[in-house]
RNA sequence: GGCGGGUUGCCCGAGCGGCCAAUGGGAGCGGACUGUAAAUCCGCCGCGCAAGCUACGUAGGUUCGAAUCCUUCACCCGCCA
């Protein structure tokens, strides 16, 4: 067995442990087994969660057996985030978003052969349980002078806004799940963003004091560009990994966009490149940057990964084509309606405004905006800038007669589809 | 329960009767711009072509005129019980 521990610490995958050399030790005498939770806050996982996948993905490959838990009731709680309370689901919706996240998590892992993952819900020992039993059982092995301690919660006491008994709880729910986790399947090991270390050392701690036995926990670092902004935020908007969510094409564009200064950082994270062609793609960046091969390893790699080869490669195709040097109005109609199928657009009609097309097809939020680009030499038909804020869509503009590429900006592509 | 302070646009935060669609900063957007990168500079940043409309926690009121004054309710913070 591989040292695992060194494969994901080169990968820039550890950010804290509990003891390093027991954990190495450990992970190096045999299988481990080793869990991370997921908590359906939304109907999907994001790039954040990308991280932890990646890492239970790269464990299961070492030998290791994987838990990957959906947290049914953690998820009815809310983790405390450090700004202000979260609005609580609904059951329903939390149950909804349960059955979407397990089908997501499928991809990552093997849950078939002899090393299957397992996939959990902590709702099926968490509901069970009566308030009495959770305050005395759990609750007495928790002390309140070191919950309050815990980053999250000691920010939200300082704030105004204070917090809720609810997600004070929250930790208490986490560390029950290891200790379940233990008892139940020998889980010795468990991973999470660094964000989730205090929720991660409390079960630690819980499993300490009522089996006695000492466990692994490993964090993951929190990703930030060269600003110091995390990862993961399109327009304002999660990039998410369901297609319903953030559409392929915007998927692997994010990926494309990845600032020069970070793309190695991510190859190491995100892909399963050897550390020979990562070193090979960081040179190629830095000598021809403009050829963009790292930024495009690293957007096919992550988009095979996450929507598989068929989608990556369309979405490769379309970025190519649209983002090509040749004039988009020579495109084969074959070529043409692959590339704009991956676009958002809408329907419109002959002798629609340009202003109305970009409103409709979702470049823009609002007429005034729409103008407002155009005046600004901010907006194209088929790559032709628009000057006009009364140019209306002829015929013509319909290549093939059936759709005519809008652009906001640079990089903010669009279809209007003839309908 | 009592007293005091607060609630402003995506976020922070000024404004304290007309000059307020509301200073400033951040975020975001567009252009210069090359590489679908970064940095920098300039511009934009409620809806509407416009007249105008809707917005400063909620609901009323005073006034020719309110984000600004009064009252109701909700929520937050502090001190006291």
């Amino acid at each position: 067995m591989s040292d695992i521990f060194d494969e994901l610490q080169w990968r820039g995958l550890v950010a804290q442990t509990t003891d390093e050399s027991a954990l190495r030790q450990a992970l190096a005498d045999g299988p481990v087994t080793v869990y991370c939770g997921f908590d359906p806050t939304a109907p999907s996982l994001h790039f954040g969660n990308l991280v932890q996948l990646v890492v239970l993905r790269h464990l299961q490959r070492a030998g290791h057996r994987v838990i990957c838990l959906v947290g049914g009731s953690t998820g009815l709680i809310g983790d405390p985030r450090p700004t202000s309370e979260r609005v609580l689901k609904t059951k329903e919706q939390t149950a909804h978003n349960v059955g979407r996240i397990r089908d997501l998590v499928r991809p990552f892992l093997d849950f078939e052969g002899d090393n299957p993952a397992l996939l959990v819900d902590n709702l099926d020992w968490t509901a069970p349980m009566s308030a009495i039993d959770f305050l005395r059982d759990i609750g007495t092995h928790f002390r309140v002078n070191q919950m309050i301690r815990k980053d999250a919660v000691a920010t939200r006491l300082a704030s105004e806004q204070g917090i809720s008994y609810t997600e004070f709880s929250y930790q208490l729910l986490q560390g029950l799940d290891y200790l379940e986790l233990f008892r139940v399947h020998g889980c010795t090991l468990q991973t999470g963003g660094s964000d989730q270390w205090g929720n991660i050392t409390a079960g630690v701690d819980l499993i300490h004091r009522a089996e006695g036995a000492s466990v692994h926990a490993l964090s993951t670092p929190l990703l930030e560009d060269s600003s110091g902004t995390k990862f993961g935020k399109s327009e304002g908007n999660a990039v998410w990994l369901s297609a319903d969510m953030t559409s392929p094409y915007a998927f692997y564009q994010y990926f494309l966009n990845i600032e020069d200064s970070s793309v190695v950082r991510l190859l190491k994270v995100f892909t399963d490149r050897s550390r020979d062609d990562i070193d090979a793609l960081g040179r190629l960046s830095e000598e021809k940057p403009f050829l963009r091969d790292a930024q495009k390893a690293l957007a096919t790699d992550i988009t095979t990964l996450v929507h598989g080869t068929t989608l990556a490669a369309a979405v490769q195709t379309a970025s190519d084509a649209l983002f090509g040097k040749g004039d988009v109005s020579v495109l084969d109609p074959a070529t043409l309606l692959d590339a704009t199928g991956e676009l958002p657009g809408a329907q419109v009609v002959v002798g629609t405004s340009v202003v109305d097309a970009l409103v409709a097809v979702g470049l823009v939020d609002s007429r005034n905006a729409a103008r407002r680009a155009i005046t600004e030499g901010g907006a194209s038909v088929n790559n032709v800038r628009v000057t006009d804020p009364e140019q209306l869509l002829a015929l013509t503009d319909f290549l093939h007669g059936r759709v005519a590429l809008l652009r906001r900006g640079r990089k903010n592509l669009a279809a209007a589809r003839l309908g």
